[in-house]
DNA sequence: TCGCCGATACTCT
DNA sequence: GAGTATCGGCGAA
C-alpha cells in the first residue's frame, strides 16, 4: 500500500486534514515488531490561532520546536507525566498545525500488542485513547519528529474512507482551559467504532 | 456499565 | 514550583 506523500500533509486546513486521515493506516517498525491499524478518532490543533495548541500565539519552546517544521513528521511528547500522545505535524514550515490521532483499530501484530498492554485479551482499550495506541504502538520521545515516510513510523492509505454520515465531529477532550475555543468541533470519529475513545455517540 | 479520583515526571515560568 | 491534548482501578447500581 502507499505510504501518503508529503503533498497530504501540507495541506493548510487542517481540520480537512484531520476528517481526511480518518480510516488511514498507521504503522510503527520497533525492534523488529509491526503493529499498526486504522486510524477512528483524530484531534485539529489550528497552529497559533487555538488557545488548546502548544504553540498557541506562536509559542516557541524546545518541545514544541518540532511543530513548526514542514508537515510530513511525527510530533510525539509526554503528557501528565505517563502518557505518550503521537501527533501528526501538517501545514508548511512556520505553520505549527497539528494532528492528535486518539484512536486506532488494530489489524497488525496484535500478539505484540497485547504484550506491551502488559493485557491477556483482547478489548477496545488496547488502543482506545491517545496514550493507549501509544503504548501499544511503542511510540515514545524516540520517535518524535521523524519523518512519516521513513521505515518506523508511517501512515498508509489501503482505500477505506467512510462517508459523511458515518463522522462524528464534537468538542476536543481535556482543553477545557481553552475557554471559547474548548467548544469547537474539532474532534472527529467513526460513529459506533468501539475503538474511539471514553465520550461515545 | 458508569463515574469518580489519584498516579507520575516532564516542560516552561 | 505549577500545570498538564490521560489511563485504569475501584465502588455503586
Amino acid at each position: 500500500m502507499p505510504k501518503l506523500p508529503y503533498s497530504f500533509y501540507q495541506q493548510d486546513n487542517v481540520t480537512d486534514l484531520a476528517v481526511q486521515l480518518l480510516g488511514k493506516q498507521l504503522f510503527t517498525l520497533v525492534n523488529g515488531k509491526l503493529t499498526g491499524g486504522t486510524i477512528v478518532e483524530t484531534e485539529a490543533y489550528n497552529g497559533i490561532a487555538d488557545k488548546a495548541s502548544h504553540a498557541y500565539g506562536g509559542r516557541f519552546t524546545p518541545r514544541t520546536s518540532t511543530m513548526y517544521e514542514p508537515g510530513g513528521i511525527s510530533y510525539v511528547y509526554l503528557c501528565y507525566g505517563i502518557h505518550h500522545l503521537f501527533n501528526v505535524v501538517t501545514a508548511s514550515k512556520n505553520t505549527p498545525h497539528a494532528v492528535l490521532i486518539r484512536g486506532l483499530m488494530p489489524t497488525v501484530g496484535l500478539e505484540t500488542m497485547l504484550e506491551r498492554r502488559k493485557m491477556n485479551s483482547l478489548a477496545p482499550r488496547i488502543t482506545a485513547g491517545p496514550g493507549a495506541l501509544a503504548q501499544a504502538l511503542a511510540i515514545n520521545k524516540a520517535l518524535n519528529a521523524k519523518d512519516l515516510l521513513g521505515d518506523e513510523i508511517w501512515i498508509e492509505d489501503n482505500g477505506i474512507s467512510f462517508g459523511p454520515e458515518e463522522i462524528v465531529a464534537s468538542p476536543r477532550i481535556g482543553v477545557a482551559y481553552a475557554e471559547d475555543h474548548a467548544l469547537l468541533p474539532w474532534r472527529f470519529y467513526v460513529k459506533g467504532n468501539k475503538y474511539v475513545s471514553k465520550p461515545h455517540a
